[in-house]
DNA sequence: GTCTTGACTAAGC
DNA sequence: GGCTTAGCCAAGA
């Protein structure tokens, strides 16, 4: 089929990055997630680093809560001397997620639950 | 094209 | 839980 002036959004081919940023921003306020469980969600299966990476390279003017993104262990991955680990923990601990010797209880605060809220993601993303 | 890096992870002690 | 090692895979040089 032909594809009209009008028709140029809506199957824009969506960037591995694009996707990623929109996974991070579905994370709840006072929850946190992992950078394997972003990638999962972004559909890109076994590409932690990558979240990682499209994080590092998003300018810091895009509203994403990256610091709602830790690492499989419940930790922040910066170096705990640097201003990056603060500016983490501040915000974190802002929305009520404690660090508890340098480590968030992903139990209590990983998105998304493992039971159910992963599955209705994965589902819904389907069409 | 090859080599190195890295905001990662899972597995084995 | 901590430490080490081996896989992983995209980005940069």
């Amino acid at each position: 089929m032909k594809k009209t002036a009008k028709a140029k959004q809506r199957s824009a081919p969506l960037t591995d990055a694009q996707r990623i940023i929109g996974a991070v921003k579905k994370i709840p306020r006072g929850r946190v997630s992992t950078y394997g469980n972003i990638a999962e969600v972004a559909g890109l299966p076994r590409r932690a680093r990558l979240v990682g990476t499209v994080l590092r390279q998003t300018p810091a003017s895009t509203r994403l809560p990256w610091f709602r993104v830790i690492n499989s262990s419940g930790r922040i991955s910066f170096p705990v001397d640097s201003d990056a680990y603060e500016s983490q923990r501040a915000k974190l601990e802002a929305e009520g997620i404690e660090l508890i010797r340098g480590r968030v209880d992903l139990k209590r605060h990983a998105w998304p639950r493992r039971d159910t809220e992963l599955d209705e993601l994965l589902w819904k993303m389907d069409d």
